[in-house]
DNA sequence: TATGAATGAGACTTCATTCAT
DNA sequence: TATGAATGAAGTCTCATTCAT
């Protein structure tokens, strides 16, 4: 009978320190990014904020521009897990419902961190990481349209295509618009109405 | 009889000279934003590319900013006097059809040079021209506004104010949307379709 | 009998106006020296501060230096002067109370515009006027010299020359170096220590 | 036996090396500040004078004037230790022979590098080292008034401190004077002369 | 693999000076 | 002669990236 290694590989536990690297520089830079804005994350600031020197960060990361596609991609994942649990939670609500649940998931995932969200939005651009997003947004597109598609006889006869942009573009404008550019009104009066007023514009629109 | 003297307002040749530099100047940059991104437009490549010096740029600019600041502005004020005139035109129609023609010249907007709207919707955080672009939310939110306010009586009762910043980044966000990321898409097909469901998506919200 | 002119020449009147612009521009790189020191005095600020255009700047004074020369020319004519007046009032006067009032007169000196005098002393290597400052010196020492020539027998018998280059020497750096480096001390306790101290440095070198 | 171990205190390579960089960047802005004077030392200059490239310039050193203030640091240094030595050697020595030998030590010390002495005399003001540069003299006239204080039965009574200042600064400027601005005139003639005129001038002053 | 010193292209900017009007 | 727009060399400094140790 083979006997138990009796200690973790080796290879193992330099494959964790790596991670563990590759976590603390992605880390660094969603903070720094938070922090001083793109123009301020210098890879030897993202580096030095990681705790890494600069030799090991593009050991990792081949470019500056990875090191943001990777907080992007870390970003969207987040984004993306948060939308398909609450699309599967709301799977068999009836419409007006389900659209409020829908409204209210786009605007907790602007809190998260929105001073971050905004960067990125800015940024995605640059990164040649726009394909990406779309691939995101499409994603989100479909996971509204599978609704839709479940719930077809609560609303019109549309193209379930079409109708899944315009609903999913317009909640997403309408939480960042109100969340990243009026961050002075206090939440508390704003939230509400924009809960109820983007259910309305959909549910009027589906119907 | 005695010839009149010349008392054209003849500008001193030196004004004009000046107002064609920075002309000249604004154009480059815009030309530049759109041909290489704000990364790729140092202030060297704009001097040159307007045919003027570097030291004549810094005569009229004092950074960078302030370049893109002028491009943002005279965007802007562009934008402006299409929708104010869109306004005009639409203000006696009944909404289902000036929503239609606000939708059309939200989409017209967007077409003129898609690219520069892109990038300098990029770069606005970056200039410290964000209040700038709140007034110019704001004035369209007013102008919106306005025509709801005379036009009471074809829509439901509700906050009028709320309703144009809905109404307004919807439109805004459908359009941005469709030409900015779908420029793949062919537009004889897209366009009216987004016509459509724009207007939709409006009316049936205000009814 | 001819005719008296009714009027100035008029090449007169244009050589007072220039008399009136060279003033301008030397007054005016005077006062920014003193405002900005050195490295803030550029010629366009000169020629704005003078109320006068660049190329009129350039039609009198060939270079930069050229306005710094004449701010350093106007500064040690007035110096001169002083001196001059000083050593022709204390000329009759014994060793002792001549020397008192030589001191005093250094110390006036510097305290006409220090801090010109300062900014003048550091700038002065730069503007190749060494040789006119040496020049100055010289005057400065022949004045001296002069005195102790006259009054030959109330000291003991030296190189004249010599001596005059220590008793203006010293009494120079006395001066300069209380005012221009402890501006902090009260004047009312520092000016008299340095006159009496001044003196009796000098007076017991020379007897 | 078994061979010692290696354990010479081997700096580790890096660090040598940087300090090799620093110190070749200073020698080289000396350098350049002898033979260009202030206004010829750019920054580019004195890296390619080092033999190290700008980014390594900026590596050690924030700005140009950090670089002259890191001279202006050794060069003080320097005179320091030949004054703290002399005034060690001479503590015992009678009045005159102390001051003799304080003289010949400020002319030594300003034969050493005349040029660079002249240059960062002048350039003190610019570097915000002129604090600096009192605290040196401070010490300068804190080492000479010890002196005075161990000899008090030695000279007349008065305040050590006002004395300091004026031998000091008497010394200094004589030598300053003879040295820099008389390069022409031999030494073997001047120097002699130098040193009993200003020791006269000072042991006069104080008996 | 980790380190961090070194690199250098290139960005922004200033300012003495020229020259067309 | 006055004007001031224009010039462009030269300066300071940053930062993504490389490479010797």
């Amino acid at each position: 009978m083979p006997r138990r290694p009796l200690v973790t590989p080796r290879k193992r536990a330099s494959q964790a320190r790596s991670r563990a690297t590759v976590e603390a520089l992605v880390e660094a830079t969603a903070r720094i990014l938070v922090r001083d804005s793109f123009d301020g994350a210098s890879t030897n600031r993202i580096a030095a904020e990681a705790g890494v020197s600069i030799g090991s960060l593009y050991q990792y990361f081949p470019s500056k521009e990875a090191l943001v596609a990777a907080v992007i991609e870390r970003h969207k994942q987040e984004l993306m897990k948060v939308a398909r649990g609450t699309l599967a939670k709301v799977a068999k609500l009836p419409l007006e419902e389900a659209v409020r649940r829908f409204v209210e998931m786009a605007i907790k995932a602007h809190r998260v961190n929105p001073k971050l969200h905004r960067v990125l939005a800015e940024q995605i651009p640059r990164t040649g990481k726009q394909k990406d997003i779309e691939t995101f947004d499409r994603e989100n597109y479909a996971l509204f349209r599978a609704y839709l598609v479940d719930h077809r006889d609560e609303i019109r006869s549309l193209d379930l295509e079409v109708a899944a942009f315009v609903c999913v573009t317009s909640i997403e404008a309408l939480t960042h618009a109100a969340i990243l550019h009026r961050l002075d009104i206090p939440p508390d009066q704003l939230l509400p109405t924009l809960v109820d007023e983007g259910t309305r514009l959909v549910v009027q629109y589906l119907r």
